[in-house]
DNA sequence: GCGTTGCCGAACAGTATGTTCGAAAACACG
DNA sequence: CGTGTTTTCGAACATACTGTTCGGCAACGC
């Protein structure tokens, strides 16, 4: 009885595709990129890779997912740091970090004409990141109000990605971080009366 | 030399196909719909399909344009009767209207799981409208923040759109309005100085 | 070592795309 | 009408990608 997580031969296989994923990423795009394509960058076979991941697809939900964990890794050491009652959406600094040190991914996933999975699911991650930040700091309103103020967050988050990755601006992510917070927190605080005090005002 | 736009065949080929992708789009969405699909509804052949469009997106970008030119028109006549200085962004009640109007075609084809491209195209039309409409103001501020400004209000205006379609939420196009409004405004101010008066405390 | 598990890779079926071509139908125009 | 032009049809074809199967081989844990 082999524990599936400590045979050698499985995690060198996801990660050999994990990281073709991220190489052919950068070159290709999401969208035009084949199964093959992978199997050849990796050096793994067909059936080898329907043996992990069922689609494409997954194997690229997968690969955000290691992106959520490593955020919120940073977002809860950031936060566990500055003691108690920090600002809201902690995790939004950490996330444009990223952004800056792996532009030569984005720049070929984001915003670009047919490209629209990687988005997709950097959204779907942003969302669940949103909500965890306001249940922990406890934001009580509707769940309908909740519901919208995190579409709202994720919508304005994604704006900012897009402007700033878009004209291959160089400001650094502190500076963005700014401006998305000073965009976006007014409006926040019309869909729930979020008392957030000096962070509302900047 | 007979004309294109107006022997009938073409026209009538071109609203057979227009018209089986709205059908088709509400029955199975957009991804999982082939082109044999649209041909056996259209009634069409199949080099006649490519006889005027290159691909299904092009089909989908076509129907699309369609509707920013019904909007559109709307929105002029609105804004012609209100006279002068107007609130800004007056496209988006027609818009909201249009899509409870439409549910059925847009409860399959926004937001859900792997619709990807009408999102894509809905968003590139709203972008349009929103530029077309700050330079109608003649609002003027860097064409840095104007591209942000933009971006910032198709996020949150697709935002709403997301939450309002989820659910099933009956609520009424003017009442989401509303609430579009009051999230967003305060902060477009914050982008660009908008001198949009009343509008902006609603 | 030994039983178990994962990997390989070729072959295969299935599905969709986009092109080609000749014949037939619909058209504009005189 | 009649004539020359344009569009349409539909089958056939080439191409490409997906997802599955299976027997033999290699790597693993114990």
């Amino acid at each position: 009885m082999t524990d599936l997580k400590t045979d050698a031969r499985v995690q060198r296989t996801r990660e050999l595709l994990l990281d073709a994923l991220v190489h052919l990423l950068m070159e290709r795009g999401y969208e035009k990129l084949t199964i093959q394509n992978l199997l050849d960058r990796a050096r793994v076979g067909r059936s080898t890779f329907y043996a992990h991941f069922q689609s494409k697809d997954e194997l690229l939900a997968c690969s955000i997912d290691r992106l959520r964990i490593g955020l919120t890794a940073q977002w809860r050491s950031a936060v566990h740091a500055n003691s108690d009652r920090t600002e809201p959406l902690t995790f939004t600094l950490p996330f444009f970090r990223h952004l800056d040190s792996h532009r030569r991914i984005y720049h070929t996933t984001i915003g670009r004409e047919h490209e629209r999975s990687v988005e997709l699911h950097m959204q779907r991650m942003l969302r669940e990141l949103v909500r965890e930040d306001m249940a922990q700091r406890r934001v009580h309103a509707p769940a309908d109000a909740l519901d919208l103020a995190t579409r709202y967050v994720v919508g304005t988050l994604w704006a900012v990605v897009m402007w700033w990755m878009d004209g291959n601006k160089s400001l650094p992510p502190e500076e963005v971080n700014r401006i998305f917070q000073r965009m976006t927190f007014p409006g926040l605080e019309a869909i729930i009366g979020a008392e957030s005090g000096c962070a509302g005002r900047l």
